[in-house]
DNA sequence: GAGCACTGC
């Protein structure tokens, strides 16, 4: 073992289910408890093992895969199950390989018939992949019995009864129907992921839930499903409901956790992976948790040169570096395997953590550390950090190395750092801005939004922030003691975007430039379409030139989609011009949906015709309160609170010293940035917002 | 003067 990390003898427990103390017995008190024996049956676990799009194939015979659900452990408690769910409004279910076959059970015994049974996930992938197989499980033809619904893509028929779809879709739904009157049972699975929209759902399904028993209606099944132990809350939340344990397939992994602290993640990191690769059989691939893009780049390279001068005898080493904003093509070079007598290293970001699954790997090497964001109400800061993982998140990348056969994972940190470790990630709702969250509650009409049923609530000032925020976009009127929206605000709810970005559009044909903005807003919602690989930065310089405006980033932005779309822009275009290409499709996804709901709703849309002040005045009425202005020492502040800042390196106006920018989002990183900025004259945004200028000119000066 | 974890509508 690595002797500078100093790993003392290994432990052993099973992933799924969190520390070996608590894995094989419940805890006291329950209602009901199942238990299954692991190990039992063939077949493929019900969980989706293949890569992102890989398409799940029917088996050419329907008999056998109807043995195989058969022969799934949980098959065993189908009966049980059953006579349980049948008499229940809500329970938890704990264990892994459940998705696929819950909803057949349900369906199969005639539980929740009298309308459709949603399933929801937290990724499109996953849905979409789950529906395909559970319909060739139904043989059925997809979008017929079963089918799924995520944004661009509804594969569902008016035969549909069991349904997947993403818990944000689900969520936009309820905006129309908040008693979600179409579905008989909801099952929210990956619940301990505890993402944003999921915690939305919990409050959303529950007041449904109540809502339809007081009304008479239709009951409403909900179904927590979460991979972890830590289920106490969820049970609580819903009214105590029952625990149900199933305990599925898994293997066992040794875990080696350092003797000593180490100061130098990296450097052990690197360490840990040339034990590995010397000692251990080629076929064994390892998968190494890291921060970011930068750190992981650095570190391929580095691997990349000591495997070019090893001993003879040594296998050769393939590394693979993986992050979200990686091209498409080289994420998809995880799943090949590798050439005979190559190790695969895989070197990854916590996109590996839940997002992306990869087979084979037998060794994990866990930092300890992950980039996370944090939210600060009271400055509006978004603060990007490399900071601990918590032991939820521990326990998550250790069970990656146990998915086929057993594994081992090295923990870069001592059991006593371990113990010392934050219990759960603290739920997205808890960091991030909620004007968007406010605002679809909102638009459920749900009466008291400050005292909203989430289970883990976020800070009284947290929800006072997003309030004041959409009371600035004019979204709010205070109506007999209550909150509700005015019609800019219900118009604002439509669109699938940050408040301040469906303002800008609705503020557009004052502008006449709705064209240009969708364009801009459609760019600024997904990620960046533009590739920048460190390697290469004189080449992306040279190259981007001829999109470059002087006017800032947003109109930069419009020159690289307008030059894409008048030459027909296609994959090539995109490689010559370090475009991302995959982004660059979403991007023009993205608008056509935009461009829809205004049509909708009956606004004109027209071209300024290349008057690009048209697009930064709008920009500058609608952006009013992300501004920032040069001061005297050549440094920025922002208006309002004056915050120091700094444009940040990816802008174009980094070697500019406009006077007066909009930006679309601050960020801490090393410092406080602006990301994504605009030109404006500071006229415009007097004239923009006469009320809040003055009010913060004061507070100010004072 | 020098940099961006991950989802999703």
């Amino acid at each position: 073992m690595p002797e500078e990390a100093g790993f003392p003898p290994a432990k052993k427990f099973r992933p799924s289910a969190g520390p070996p103390s608590r894995a094989r017995s419940c805890p006291p008190g329950r209602r009901a408890v199942m238990l299954l024996a692991a190990g039992a049956g063939g077949g493929g676990g019900g969980r989706r093992q293949q890569p992102p799009l890989a398409q799940p194939s029917a088996s050419p015979y329907p008999e056998a895969v109807e043995q195989q659900r058969r022969n799934l452990p949980i098959f065993q408690a189908r009966g049980q199950l059953l006579a349980q769910l049948r008499n229940l409004d809500s329970a938890v279910l704990i264990g892994s390989g459940k998705t696929t076959q819950i909803p057949q059970y349900l369906y199969e015994a005639g539980i929740g018939r009298q309308a459709i049974i949603a399933v929801t996930q937290p990724r499109r992938v996953a849905a979409i992949s789950l529906a395909t197989r559970v319909s060739d499980e139904k043989r059925t033809e997809l979008g017929k019995l079963v089918g799924y619904t995520v944004r661009f893509d509804d594969v569902t028929s008016d035969d549909t009864k069991i349904k997947f779809l993403t818990d944000g879709m689900l969520l936009r739904e309820a905006i129309s129907d908040c008693l979600l009157r179409k579905y008989s049972c909801i099952i929210l699975d990956e619940a301990h992921e505890r993402t944003l929209h999921t915690d939305v759902l919990f409050g959303v399904v529950k007041a449904a839930q109540k809502r339809r028993k007081e009304l008479g209606k239709l009951p409403l099944k909900v179904l927590v499903m979460s991979a972890t132990m830590d289920v106490d809350l969820f049970s609580q939340y819903f009214n105590g409901a029952p625990v149900l344990y199933l305990e599925g397939r898994q293997h066992p992994i040794q875990i080696f956790y350092t003797k000593q602290p180490q100061h130098d993640y990296l450097h052990a990191a690197l360490v840990s992976v040339f034990q590995i690769h010397q000692e251990a059989p080629s076929s064994h691939d390892i998968l190494v948790f890291l921060t970011g893009q930068e750190e992981i780049e650095a570190m391929s390279k580095t691997c990349r040169d000591i495997a070019k001068h090893l001993p003879d005898g040594c296998p050769s080493m393939l590394v693979l570096p993986l992050y979200a904003s990686l091209p498409y093509a080289q994420q998809l070079r995880v799943f090949q395997r590798a050439p005979k007598g190559y190790r695969k290293v895989i070197i990854s970001t916590n996109i590996a953590e839940t997002s992306i699954t990869i087979t084979g790997i037998k060794y994990v090497v866990d930092t300890g550390m992950v980039k996370a964001k944090k939210y600060n109400p009271d400055s509006g800061l978004e603060v990007l950090a490399v900071q601990r993982v918590s032991k939820t998140q521990a326990w998550q990348r250790t069970g990656r190395a146990g998915r086929e056969d057993s594994g081992i994972c090295y923990r870069l940190y001592t059991e006593d750092e371990f113990e010392k470790f934050e219990k759960m990630t603290v739920p997205e709702i808890q960091r991030c801005n909620l004007a968007s969250v406010m605002l679809q509650l909102l638009a459920m009409k749900i009466p008291n939004v400050l005292t909203f049923d989430f289970m883990s609530k976020p800070s009284p000032d947290h929800i006072q922030a997003a309030i004041a925020q959409l009371e600035l976009l004019g979204a709010l009127e205070h109506r007999d003691g209550q909150l509700t929206l005015t019609p800019m605000g219900r118009k604002m709810a439509a669109f699938p975007l940050e408040p301040k970005f469906a303002k800008t559009i609705l503020l557009s044909p004052k502008f006449h430039c709705t064209e240009e903005i969708l364009t801009i807003v459609a760019l600024l919602s997904v990620d960046s379409i533009l590739y920048n690989p460190p390697s290469r930065r004189d080449e992306v310089q040279s190259v981007r030139k001829k999109f470059v405006s002087s006017e800032g980033d947003h109109l930069t932005l419009l020159n690289v989609y307008r030059t894409f779309k008048n030459t027909g822009g296609n994959k090539e275009w995109c490689k010559e011009n370090f475009v991302n290409s995959k982004n660059m499709m979403l991007v023009a996804e993205v608008r056509a949906q935009l461009r829809d709901i205004c049509i909708k709703m009956s606004m004109p849309i027209v071209s300024s015709r290349g008057d690009t002040e048209s697009i930064r005045r709008c920009l500058a009425h609608s952006l009013f309160t992300s501004t920032a202005e040069l001061q005297p020492d050549g440094s920025y502040a922002t208006t309002d609170t004056h915050q120091p800042v700094a444009i940040h390196p990816s802008s174009v106006l980094f070697h500019c010293k406009p006077a007066c920018v909009v930006y679309t989002e601050l960020l801490f990183t090393s410092k406080c940035y602006m990301r994504d900025l605009c030109v404006v004259d500071a006229e415009w945004l007097y004239e923009a917002a006469p009320d809040f200028f003055r009010k913060k000119l004061r507070t100010a000066r004072n």
